[in-house]
DNA sequence: AGCACGCCGACT
DNA sequence: GTCGGCGTGCTC
């Protein structure tokens, strides 16, 4: 039999199968899906079986080295999806492979070096001998970091044939085991034996006694032995060797949710919610796909009927996914899915380590949960028999994955939809204007939740000018009206969340004399100050260093930081209301794990008056005493240099605003801005998404932007300005020729950040509605470009439906 | 990616 | 006449 096999190499020139040989003793091993070592050439490499076949075209074929593992980790379905997000997004078909399995499976390989003949390497290359000292191997990386001399004398000692080398395959995966320990003997003997125990010897007979004292004889973790009996390490190690207890090893899993969450039930639903949900019920029980999209505002209840459209989906035998974008993967939203199906539910988010995300992983393998609750890349979880899959705050591009494969999960779940004849729901406040527009022309089912579910009306929003403030002498970064609300929730107990989408302590250093503005010397973009040790960094390229004294330019001292960042404002309200307890949220005070949940907590139990925070603190959070919500400067982002700007400062405001008043207390928004009148605040003040829908759709059509169009990027980057911008213009051209004349093509363009890590960066965008060659003509590209790649260093990225345009 | 093959300049 | 530079092409 043959075998095809995908390696893992993302090379142009090696992206399709290779057929190998399958020796007899593997057969029963090698099965679609699974991983093998194969010989490539020299070395040896990890790879996907992706077919068997009884012969092949080739005369010479290698057999197959081993086989990593025991069930194949891709099912048919995933190596399908594989190659069609390879297609789609114009990416090797190896990495779209990997993007489905966690990172602790990725292989990794080194050459390593021992003695081959030992005789030889007496006689001649004593010299090396501290080296290979007990038969040693060594790996070739190290070798060259710390023994570089030798390496010249170890190259002879390979020739004359004294040392050998060979390729180490590590799969890199982490089991982690736990010692454990049972009785060596049966309980009768072990009471026998238990009475010879006189005098000194308290602390055995403590643990012998424990053993006894157990229901039945199995292996209990050494850790726990020890927490029971009270007794030290040594007093089991001497049991073991006694021979009274076994010492054994325990495969376990990295538990990141220690304890189990409190039981829900399910709660009875408003005809809204029942109107909701119904439809995709039906779809369950005839198996049919449809996406619907959960249009539901802040408080309708959305998560419940998720919880319950998953329960029909358990019943049924079948399995559940859920995404929920990175930053609302809060303790709070796991708890929710626990609570209803407890044990039953997996958890893929980036806070946990590389090993306990491989474990929940092998939890959803062994088919041991039928849901799973994760971030973006939980989309691929390897269920055989997927019967909903949920996609939470549908809006959020975190969704998109900005390296290749550059995916975007809905499109992955409308795949998996299709595939198993299961309902999709993509849930939001605040849906993207392509799912609403899909909604609207009947390619998506919509169902609208729009009344709260516990009546309460949505916060009243107030937008002040903070032009009008500067005029009139206010130049603090908190309106009058927004400083006054934060005393009186403070004068009465009430908690008040503020909220800036900046983080840092200020975005850019200024000198005051020239205006010279401190920036990378590797990346044109502005340094970003740090207060915490003082330092300006690149968020780029991670470029660091010592704030000056003096401009580098002019040499004034007069050196200020400008812009206000999260720092920056938890200083100025330490100075402006001392009484006031804070929390600080952002990327840099949540960055040590389980931060974040500690700080939640302690504001939910009121340990503090006030909030701050960035965007991880706009969504998900519930919690009774927050009367007030401030947004400190909401047109922060409606400038940026991308199309969807507006629309993401709408969703943000919406977000932020239903964070207010959710409980008993009546809540309160404040939002600041430099340009109040713009329909992105007016709307959202007004919690209106269909007017703010239309409006904005209008201006899309204008620009011809998606949903109208569709919109692909190429982004080319070189050393040389003039190479990217030729290459880019050479591509531009070809482009022209290649596609219909309703494409529009613009470019090249330098982008908004036009060089990073000393790389000048070049662009040109696709507007196209109906394209057939498109995608084979950017596979041409590339390939065309192929050999400029590793010879010159000239780097093209494609982009089908870009999400971020720096 | 690695590695071999292969074709032109400076050396024993 | 040989050693070695790295351009080109292949790996089932």
């Amino acid at each position: 039999m043959i075998a095809e096999v995908i390696v893992d190499l993302a090379l142009n020139q090696t992206d399709k199968p290779f057929d190998y040989s399958i020796p007899e003793s593997l057969q029963p091993l090698v099965e679609r899906g699974a991983r093998v070592i194969v010989p490539f050439g020299p070395r040896k490499l990890v790879g996907f079986v992706v077919a068997i076949k009884s012969d092949t075209a080739l005369e010479k074929v290698r057999p197959i080295h081993s086989v990593i593992d025991q069930t194949p980790v891709l099912t048919d379905e995933l190596l399908q999806l594989g190659k069609w997000l390879a297609k789609e997004t114009l990416c090797y078909e190896i990495s779209a492979f990997l993007a489905m399995l966690p990172a602790a499976m990725k292989a990794s390989y080194k050459k390593v070096i021992s003695v081959a003949d030992a005789g030889l390497f007496e006689n001649e290359f004593m010299d090396l001998l501290f080296l290979f000292k007990n038969g040693e191997q060594i790996e070739w990386e190290s070798l060259q970091k710390t023994h570089g001399s030798w390496l010249k004398r170890i190259k002879e000692a390979l020739q004359a044939g004294a040392l050998k080398e060979h390729q180490q395959v590590n799969q890199g995966q982490a089991v982690k085991k736990m010692k454990v320990v049972q009785p060596a003997l049966t309980y009768d003997e072990l009471k026998q034996s238990l009475e010879t125990f006189k005098g000194r010897a308290k602390k055995q007979r403590d643990v012998l006694t424990f053993f006894l004292e157990q229901e039945s004889p199995t292996a209990i973790a050494v850790n726990e032995v020890i927490r029971a009996t009270n007794v030290s390490r040594a007093t089991i190690k001497t049991l073991v060797q006694k021979g009274f207890l076994i010492e054994t090893e325990k495969e376990v899993y990295r538990d990141p949710f220690q304890g189990s969450a409190k039981p829900t039930i399910p709660l009875e639903l408003t005809d809204e919610q029942q109107a909701a949900i119904h439809p995709v019920l039906e779809d369950l029980d005839e198996r049919r796909h449809r996406v619907h999209l959960c249009h539901g505002v802040t408080g309708s209840g959305k998560t419940e009927i998720y919880l319950q459209a998953i329960q029909r989906v358990l019943e049924k035998g079948q399995e559940a996914i859920v995404l929920v974008p990175e930053i609302s993967l809060t303790p709070q939203m796991v708890e929710r899915f626990r609570g209803r199906f407890g044990d039953e539910v997996a958890v893929l988010h980036s806070g946990l380590s590389r090993g306990e995300k491989y474990d929940e992983w092998r939890k959803i393998h062994r088919g041991e949960v039928r849901v799973v609750v994760g971030a973006r890349s939980a989309v691929f979880a390897p269920f055989t028999n997927v019967g909903i899959i949920i996609i939470d705050e549908e809006h959020e591009t975190s969704y998109k994955q900005e390296e290749s494969p550059r995916y975007h999960a809905r499109d992955v779940a409308i795949f998996r939809g299709e595939f198993h004849h299961c309902p999709v729901i993509l849930g939001s406040a605040t849906p993207s204007l392509e799912s609403y527009a899909r909604a609207q022309k009947g390619v998506y089912r919509l169902a609208p939740l729009l009344k709260r579910v516990n009546q309460k009306p949505m916060p009243p929003v107030s937008i002040i000018d903070m032009r009008e403030e500067l005029r009139a002498g206010n130049r603090s970064m908190f309106s009058r009206d927004l400083f006054q609300s934060l005393q009186e929730r403070l004068r009465k107990g009430e908690q008040s969340v503020l909220f800036l989408n900046r983080r840092g302590y200020s975005t850019f250093i200024m000198c005051r004399d020239c205006g010279h503005v401190l920036s990378c010397p590797h990346c044109d973009i502005s340094l970003t100050f740090h207060r915490k040790n003082n330092k300006v960094k690149c968020h780029y390229c991670g470029f660091e260093e010592q704030v000056p004294h003096q401009c580098p330019s002019c040499g004034s001292e007069h050196i200020r930081f400008f812009g206000s960042g999260t720092q920056k404002v938890e200083e100025a309200l330490t100075t402006l209301l001392p009484e006031a307890r804070v929390i600080r949220m952002d990327v840099d005070t949540t960055r040590k794990k389980g931060a974040h949940e500690r700080f939640l907590k302690a504001f939910g139990r009121g340990e503090a008056d006030i909030l701050l925070g960035t965007q991880m603190i706009a969504k998900g959070l519930d919690f009774e005493k927050v009367t007030l919500v401030g947004v400190l400067a909401a047109d922060a982002m409606l400038h940026l240099p991308d199309f969807r700007s507006t629309e993401k400062t709408f969703q943000l405001l919406t977000q932020v605003g239903g964070r207010a008043g959710r409980h008993q207390l009546d809540g309160e928004v404040i939002i600041q801005s430099y340009t109040p009148e713009h329909y992105a605040m007016t709307l959202a003040a007004e919690h209106d998404y269909q007017h703010f829908y239309l409006k904005e759709m209008q201006s899309r059509k204008r620009h011809d932007y998606p949903p109208f169009y569709y919109l692909s990027l190429i982004t080319v980057s070189h050393e040389s300005f003039a190479r990217a911008s030729g290459v880019a213009e050479q591509i531009t051209r070809l482009l022209a020729q290649e596609l219909t004349s309703q494409a529009i093509i613009l470019g090249p363009v330098a982008p908004p950040i036009a060089r990073i890590k000393d790389r000048y960066r070049c662009q040109c965008m696709i507007k196209y509605k109906n394209e057939p060659k498109l995608k084979q003509t950017l596979k041409n590209i590339l390939d065309h470009y192929q050999g400029a790649f590793s010879k010159e260093g000239l780097s093209i990225s494609m982009d089908i439906d870009p999400y971020l345009m720096m």
